[in-house]
RNA sequence: GUCCCCUUCGUCUAGUGGUCCAGGACCCUGCCCUUUCACGGCAGUAACAGGGGUUCGAACCCCCUAGGGGACGCCA
């Protein structure tokens, strides 16, 4: 049996870092297995995919070498690979499962539901929504279904405890209990699947042999384990990695660190390093080596070599390998294509130029201005540049930090605040 | 709150019952190199969450407690 891996990524933001550690690990197991990785796009989310977001990770995997043998750009024979574009074999799905029994057509609103919640937090009672909470009486679901109320298809779940056994490839068994599990919406209302069923679908029709996600998915394991059920097909072995952190050990996010891979890009760092210190992240070499490229970890990949400890996303580390591979493994020469490659060119030039240029009275004045240029920001505020002109120097990566917050639209927070204060500069929301 | 996962230096980790009074790396400190700053070299500080078992022997196996995290959506 030939392994086949994927990494499924969702196009509602930009691309993040955990997507990339994912798809690493995920590739590495497939390769040093002989088999092939895949990329699908599940943009099943209509309000939040976007087409940029989808290009901007399929780019940003391409930058880091992350390479698939199958998805929705190279193609392959278990197409498509984008979700939005399955949309006919997950309904025909989902309705194969009513008419077994399986499955069934909820007419209950959100007002309801959220009322139906609320009643069994007062309770006290924690257990999940089951068929029976959530069925209607026969006239009241022809009344709704006549009237053209929208409705979901949910799947029936057990309603008695009891538990569901889950066998993860590092954790060894799991039970859960069926309890916690609820009457899951399997299609939503706007006829598009939810991650639930789309992924056990496509996972199946795509050959996948190995799931390797991050474990905020143990949880739902019953759900996915009961469909493969359902259908009468083999679940792939399951493996949930640890999920990376925050200084603070909280899930890694944008509101506590920069997770955009695009934020590592314009910040200088080279693809190899990062992708070097996210196989760090959890991983290590059977020889305890710091350093090595993605054709290394891919040969020597043993995922019996994976902690469970979620790891912290620390910049210093980052920092001093991303110094390792400039200095060790590039030569001067490829060392001024990366630069060249990565700001000092003519486009970059042009766009810093207007802003630079009534600042200038010698040729010289523009090496500290353009300094922000290839420090990591762009495109450039006025503000920034009077900071630096200024003698602000020193502060330099808080303000980048802060800038590329603003620039791309983020929510800022307290940290954010701080450290432009302490850049002199107060931050206000732009746009 | 309920359920699940996790727990070795501040951080990333090695360690799968004896070779561990726990090794490497980042950070930090000191020294050397150097016209400066780096780089590089050398040295140092620093950890098995706590308590019970099992065993001749436990960082490693089991149980309890504590702490951290995650999940509880018509988001993935």
């Amino acid at each position: 049996m030939t392994v086949r891996t994927r990494v499924a990524p969702s196009p509602t933001g930009d691309p993040h870092v955990g997507t990339a550690y994912i798809a690493l690990f995920n590739l590495c197991f497939a390769r040093a297995h002989g088999g092939q990785f895949l990329l699908r796009i599940e943009d099943t989310d209509q309000a939040r995919s976007t087409a940029e977001s989808e290009q901007a990770i399929l780019d940003s995997l391409r930058w880091l070498g992350l390479d698939w043998d199958e998805g929705p750009d190279v193609g392959g024979d278990c197409g498509p690979y984008r979700q939005s574009e399955r949309s006919a074999i997950y309904r025909e799905r989902a309705e194969q499962l009513v008419a077994e029994g399986k499955a069934f057509y909820c007419y209950r609103t959100p007002e309801e539901l959220d009322a139906l919640r609320e009643a069994r937090r007062e309770a006290g009672d924690s257990s999940a929504l089951k068929p029976s909470d959530l069925m209607l009486p026969e006239a009241e679901v022809a009344r709704r279904r006549d009237a053209g109320e929208p409705c979901v298809i949910r799947m029936m779940v057990p309603e008695e405890g009891g538990s569901c056994v889950i066998d993860d490839l590092l954790r060894g068994r799991i039970e859960l209990d069926w309890s916690m599990v609820d009457a899951q919406i399997l299609l939503k209302s706007d006829g598009l699947p939810t991650y639930h069923l789309a992924n056990v679908v496509d996972d199946h029709l795509m050959g996948i042999t190995h799931v390797l996600r991050g474990e905020e998915w143990i949880n739902s394991a019953p759900k996915h384990k009961l469909l493969y059920d359902y259908f009468g097909w083999e679940m792939p072995v399951l493996c949930h990695l640890p999920l990376l952190r925050n200084p603070d050990k909280s899930k890694l996010s944008k509101r506590k660190n920069p997770t955009s891979i695009l934020y590592y890009q314009r910040m200088g760092y080279l693809p190899e390093a990062l992708l070097n210190y996210l196989g760090r992240m959890g991983w290590s070499m059977p020889d305890e080596r710091e350093k090595f490229s993605l054709a290394e970890m891919q040969a020597s990949f043993d995922i019996q070599r994976v902690s469970l400890g979620g790891p912290i996303f620390d910049v210093e580390k980052l920092n001093w390998l991303n110094g390792q591979w400039i200095r060790d493994d590039l030569s001067e020469q490829e060392l001024a294509d990366r630069l060249v490659h990565w700001a000092f060119n003519r486009e970059f030039l042009m766009a810093v130029l207007p802003h630079a240029r009534q600042r200038m009275e010698t040729l010289s004045d523009f090496a500290p201005l353009a300094a922000f240029l290839v420090s990591g920001v762009l495109p450039i505020s006025e503000q920034s540049f009077d900071s630096v002109k200024a003698g602000r120097e020193d502060t330099l990566r808080n303000l980048q930090f802060a800038l590329w917050r603003l620039e791309n639209q983020r929510s800022w927070n307290r940290d954010s605040v701080e450290r432009c204060e302490v850049a002199g500069r107060r931050p206000e929301p732009e746009r």
